[in-house]
DNA sequence: CGCGAAATTGACTCGCCTCAAGGTGAGTGG
DNA sequence: CCACTCACCTTGAGGCGAGTCAATTTCGCG
């Protein structure tokens, strides 16, 4: 967790970025990278090759074939579909240590796409698929990766389907304010988010300016406070969790 | 295909049923199984155990511990997760051939039940387990599975944040009326609908009212007919292809 | 035929989108 | 250090699409 802190914002110097190996890597503990043994680390640490991605910048377009996968190293990662109409929808989110990509197949479905400066390691397709097929655990630990990653976007679904602009930007907010840790009733605590609003709206299926107001209306309530654009303080934790529409079992 | 035929609306005679073996099975070519080979196949048939659901009955509920996973025999199961308005969102919908539940791991995190009579093939999640992690084979198979069920669920998300009530209707009308087949201007096909206004309220994240009107709207613009509550007769494909938002590259 | 569940229809409301101006702030060059 | 600029965000007014509430109607089935 804190091994990352070092990183942040790197980008600045590639050939250093490019010596490091798994063994001092922040994310080999983390999601992807973290279910591998010693012998498929390497395995991996041999095929792989260092890449950085500037904000915006793709790494996949939508329906052409792609010869990369890759493990998100530092940064955010998103895969988005466009609509008929030019419109974007953002269909997956990949953050440190989490892996990007089809394997197995042909053209990739979605477009890939750095949110912010990102640093990954990427694999020519073949090579991960033939490990994927000749190393039992990495194929199982793809497995349940996958898994894990098809219950994040059914319960992303459900936000779609069902929940009102206001639930969905206070789901969003109180995502990233607790972002793995428990946070019990830590009040005014600051969240810095990755997101511009046109993204935060592309995540959510609604427009920029409802994103836009739907923030204001949570600072009005005194349930946030917004002291940059990018970062959001959480003032009322229970009063966020509350109008996220989330079920609180008391 | 014409092999499930005459299964169709089984389950009068459960004894006769429980006695087939995969060999003779409709699905033993299809999705999850057609990836077996013979020896996994015994495999699996050694450990499972036949069971039928009715219209509505659940294999497990939402949050829930279930010792069981499945693969459809015949009929359509659903996988929901409840709002806390009491309100439901389907997330997944498994055809005959395909695997249900969640290995790997506690809790199902949505609640599975059968739409309109359904045979399933059940085996008992301990043993399931064992099975993909002694047998590369299954669990490499397995993650091709999910990889393509992630897909869907990834294009669902696409529909329900971007998409126009008439562009849902129509893109799910269209869905049942190519199943599979490239159908390609024939016009004037007829579709049983496996699902009832409401439950097709839920998969499109929509209310029953909306998708009634829906489905009214289109018949009276003459792009479909309604010849019976649960099957669409589709009289112009274009125009319901057209309605959908689909884009075409012509 | 008659019952009940499911579907349709209508009137009305409201939430979100659309279109159109302003603000705001970080980075740039004078 | 300040004006400039451009991208990003906010705010407002107005319209429309989908939800809500409330009857009916229709269909499937005993």
């Amino acid at each position: 967790m804190t091994a990352t802190m070092n990183l942040e914002r790197a980008g600045t110097s590639p050939a250093a970025r490019s010596a490091h190996s798994c063994s001092d890597c922040p994310v080999r503990d983390v999601s992807f990278c973290a279910g591998l043994d010693e012998e498929e680390r390497s395995a991996f640490t041999a095929m792989r090759r260092q890449k950085q991605l500037l904000p915006g910048e793709a790494l996949a377009w939508q329906d052409e074939e792609s010869p990369f996968l890759a493990v998100v190293r530092e940064g955010i990662v998103k895969n988005t579909v466009m609509d008929a109409n030019g419109g974007e929808q953002t269909v997956g989110i990949s953050r440190s240590g989490d892996f990007v990509g089809r394997p197995f197949s042909g053209p990739t479905p979605y477009g890939i796409s750095a949110v912010g400066p990102v640093e990954l390691c990427v694999f020519p397709r073949n090579d991960f698929d033939r490990l994927a097929n000749e190393r039992q655990g990495v194929g199982h630990h793809m497995l349940k990766v996958t898994l894990d990653e098809l219950q994040r976007t059914r319960r992303w679904l459900l936000m779609l389907g069902k929940k009102s602009a206001t639930q969905k930007v206070s789901a969003f907010i109180l995502e990233f304010a607790r972002n793995g840790r428990d946070l019990a009733d830590d009040e005014a605590c600051v969240v810095e988010l990755p997101f511009g609003r046109q993204e935060i709206a592309d995540i959510l299926g609604l427009t920029i300016e409802t994103v836009s107001r739907e923030f204001t209306g949570l600072r009005r309530h005194g349930v946030i406070d917004l002291p940059s654009r990018r970062s959001v303080a959480v003032k009322d934790l229970a009063a966020l969790a509350d109008a996220s529409g989330e079920v609180t079992y008391n």
